[in-house]
DNA sequence: CGGGGGGTTGATAACCTTCAAATGGGGTGG
DNA sequence: CCACCCCATTTGAAGGTTATCAACCCCCCG
């Protein structure tokens, strides 16, 4: 969709789909910022050079928003300015609970509140909380939890041990035992 | 100052002093989210509860505003929420730069980075930028960077070793190699 | 049937943490 | 003014969690 760097021109919605945005280092390790779902916005840079890339995980599609048009637009509607202040103030603290992760959690932890919020995100949207999809690869969960794949994959492997979770068809989890998750990801 | 959690009533304006923000795992381990100083604001958290707690690192002035009447202004002065934008917006630029720091950089890339950007602090407020002030302590830093106080003193000393710094009284530091510092923030 | 990508599993090692003790500097009280 | 104590920092040794390197499996697709 677009890279870090690039002359931001375009705003996004995300309409349906995954997409990932994350940051490289010069040698190419990647941090991923989080994965942008159906209803997201995309690209609120307030800035003239996107600050991040952003890629499809799986097939998306996207409503494109001319920059200007939508500058002007948050100046003249208060009703948007208050959703943008929202959504980035929403942003911003999604962004600190990941510093916490990424700072202070285990493995196992990091992986637990993963899945817990993925449980949300489906709630939010009325689905089901105890069957969602996990459309990313490992490499990207990896990524996103400053892991590798192996461990990524082995600490699934052991919460499928413990009855926590069951991996099904279609990039689908089955969370078994959501409050015992949800305790495991803020405490071994 | 006041905790994550309190009813957020004001916001406010760092005017001299260093202070910590941060939140806390349940277990007590704790990730600073940021170091404020003089110039940044403070609590503008679009919420009803302060979304993480703030306390003085040095004796520190603030100024208090009531947030309700900030909410006043921000709706009717065009100029000041332009600058609140760009402050957000500025915050999460930092948040996501802070992300691939804990996610992906060795305790070497992470100190220099800490360094470096004490150093872009000092220079943006027209200070030198070769000797800076360091008035957190070590448990500070290693919990901002998601190490431990330990591996803080053993890289610093390795980096003095190396010549790279020299520790000066009063909590200052001088670096005496930028450049090689900026090199080490992003690859080994 | 062969190839390839994603995922899992295993063995080993590195980095960082943990636990422990020593060092040093600043402030207080004698 | 000096001794002592306290706390922050440094240093040391051992251990653990996670990374790295490597092999293997599986399924889909050509």
């Amino acid at each position: 969709m677009f890279r870090e760097g690039e002359h931001a021109e375009n705003v996004f919605e995300v309409t349906s789909g995954t997409i990932r945005v994350f940051k490289l280092l010069p040698d190419g390790r990647r941090q991923i910022i989080g994965f942008v779902e159906a209803g997201d916005f995309l690209g609120l840079s307030f800035n003239d050079t996107y600050l991040y890339t952003a890629e499809a995980v799986t097939t998306a599609a996207v409503r494109r928003f001319p920059r200007r048009r939508m500058e002007t637009l948050i100046d003249e509607n208060p009703i948007i300015r208050r959703r943008l202040l929202a959504v980035t103030a929403n942003e911003l603290l999604t962004a600190q609970e990941q510093m916490v992760l990424l700072g202070r959690k285990t493995a196992k932890e990091k992986l637990c509140t993963f899945l817990l919020s993925l449980s949300r995100k489906a709630a939010r949207r009325g689905l089901c909380d105890t069957r969602v999809s996990m459309p990313m690869g490992r490499a990207d969960i990896a990524d996103y939890l400053g892991l590798t794949i192996e461990t990524v994959s082995r600490t699934i492997t052991c919460l499928k041990t413990a009855g926590l979770i069951r991996l099904l068809d279609g990039h689908k989890i089955e969370l078994t035992d959501l409050d015992t998750i949800a305790e495991m990801a803020e405490a071994a």
